[in-house]
DNA sequence: TATATTATACTCATATAGAGCATATAATGT
DNA sequence: ACATTATATGCTCTATATGAGTATAATATA
């Protein structure tokens, strides 16, 4: 074995937090506006390096730092991928400590108060254009990603890279036979990040865009400090995979709601248009709802019957949650 | 905003890989046996500190230490969690750098080389006795761990504490109505290092275990070094789940198998029977397979065909993998 | 009173999953 | 040769889940 490497280089653990919500209309993440003192003008998540001698846990660290910054007390919060590549922080070339950083995701109630002054709700669909399918097909695939991404894989040195890239977008994107999967958000924003036709692509040095024309990047939504983009991008994956088989939808929920409040919210999630009739169906087979004696009658037309959640299908049901399209088919596009 | 904290404090990543293999009758992970010179008895995972200067990525370098451990070169490596919990190595509280361990699965093919000396294949199931159903429910549950956990319920100190664990252990174990959720390895591993029924749960100085009995952790599987059972318990509930859509199992299989020997590796992951012939419908539909022209007279009986594995199912379906049944009734119990 | 709008109930066709029966093809023993 | 046993493979039946559509109910407003 060998034994002989030193372990002394820095190393400097930060944690990231994607606050997330969802309203009728949008999902939306909270973020640090970019300050014009600082280098970047982007977007950033809260963070903070973890410190040992402080934090029990990463997870206390990573709330310690939320409140910190956002002065919200979080529930539910979830872990979901620690990045250490080296050179995405370009700044770190100059001898800087090597950053590795740990994304968590946490999910909140609709934003009820005021909140800091240097943070915005921000859409999540202002970062992936091409993640909201709630209006059909985003034009931008067809007219812009798609010719771009064929044009990375027919730049392919050779053959067996060729076939590599190909595959890999068309399980991404689904353009072959295969239809959109919603879940598939960060394997199609790391393939934009290869192929060069994200802004944050630049900095990168391995990698060089072949996109001339100015302004281009307007055109696929807002770049964020360092990697802080792709950890959105793994926040909303695991979101969309993780509503149909827990009851996390509930998190964004007021004490009680319609049914089509709920389906409106599931639908900025999943980003995409449900059958209202089934949907209803569903949560109520499921039993992850249940009717209060109130009705509402601000939806317009017929009153709306409000309900709760129902925390017993915890205990009832060993994987519940809103069961909705794994896959779009392809005619849809 | 508070910015005052200092970020000088060492933390130490430690990088550790579960290289899972599953043949017809066993699903196993390469362990390194314990030395006598070592402190511990334990077995433990290959690992090592992640060094920033050698290493480009965190993917590269599990691979470098697995090399350099096992001399394998890994093929399908996905990473699993993040674990920083203080105080789970003993060592820490004498002033050791606080190690945050990240953990790692790698499928490898099933053992056709011999091994080096000081390494071993150990059955998964030998570390996790309640999670093997292939022989039905497993005795220990009903006779030590239901008794012991209803007992940890119950010394509760408060009812809001009571509920919260009696919901864990119900949804986990899936005592009440509802049934066995293979998946949630590692939920019941932390139950039961909680409860105090597993070895580990005696080095953890947060925790005291009530358990008075000589060798009562003998019936509780193997114990690991440091939290190495911990990331073994992630990586079982990660390819159990996995393998219901990405068809990983091929990674296990060689070049062509009969249709039963592939159950039967899918058997010994997911710890439990299944249907022959639905299983031969289902692989057949979801075109994970395609027959060869030869068969195979090793099996008995008449000859059965040989299949190899359709890569092409990738760019087909947008989530092909084995989907075998998700929840066990409780009647089965 | 007609019309628009939303909520809710119900139907129908199809797909999928669990379970079991039946048949095919080999080896083995008498 | 023939029954027995063991495994492989094909097929049916049923219950349930899912996608899509039709019908009815209850409100507001012109």
């Amino acid at each position: 074995m060998n034994e002989s490497r030193s372990n002394t280089s820095s190393v400097i653990i930060d944690l990231s937090a994607v606050l997330a919500t969802a309203s009728e209309d949008q999902a939306s993440i909270l973020l640090i506006k970019p300050d014009s003192e600082e280098q970047s003008s982007h977007h950033r998540l809260p963070s903070g390096p973890f410190n040992p001698e402080e934090d029990r846990t990463l997870e206390e660290a990573v709330r310690r730092w939320v409140l910190d910054q956002t002065g919200m007390n979080l529930e539910f919060v979830e872990q979901l991928y620690t990045f250490g590549d080296r050179f995405r922080d370009p700044d770190e070339r100059d001898g800087a400590p090597r950053p590795i950083s740990i994304g968590y995701i946490a999910l909140v109630q609709q934003q009820v108060s005021e909140i800091k002054s240097g943070l915005k709700w921000l859409n999540w669909y202002a970062f992936f254009p091409w993640e909201d399918w709630r209006n059909g097909a985003p034009e931008i695939l067809d007219t812009i990603l798609k010719p771009k991404l064929m044009r990375w894989v027919n730049e392919s040195i050779n053959n067996r890279l060729l076939e590599i890239r190909r595959d890999r977008v068309e399980a991404a994107f689904g353009f072959g036979n295969l239809g959109w999967d919603a879940d598939r958000v960060l394997e199609r924003y790391e393939l934009l990040y290869e192929a060069g036709l994200v802004e944050e692509s630049l900095t990168d040095r391995n990698n060089q865009s072949s996109v001339k024309e100015i302004n281009f990047f307007d055109q696929t939504g807002l770049s964020m400090y360092l990697d802080h983009r792709r950890i959105l991008a793994t926040a909303l994956g695991r979101l969309r995979g993780k509503i149909r088989y827990r009851p996390v939808v509930f998190e964004f929920m007021p004490d009680s709601f319609t049914l089509f409040q709920l389906q409106k919210v599931v639908e900025a999630i999943a980003g995409e248009r449900l059958h209202k009739q089934n949907f209803r169906r569903l949560v109520a087979s499921e039993g992850l709802v249940e009717p209060t004696q109130k009705y509402t009658q601000k939806t317009g037309g017929r009153p709306a019957k409000l309900f709760r959640f129902r925390p017993e299908v915890l205990t009832e049901r060993s994987s519940p949650g809103v069961r909705v399209l794994r896959r779009r088919s392809t005619v849809n596009r």
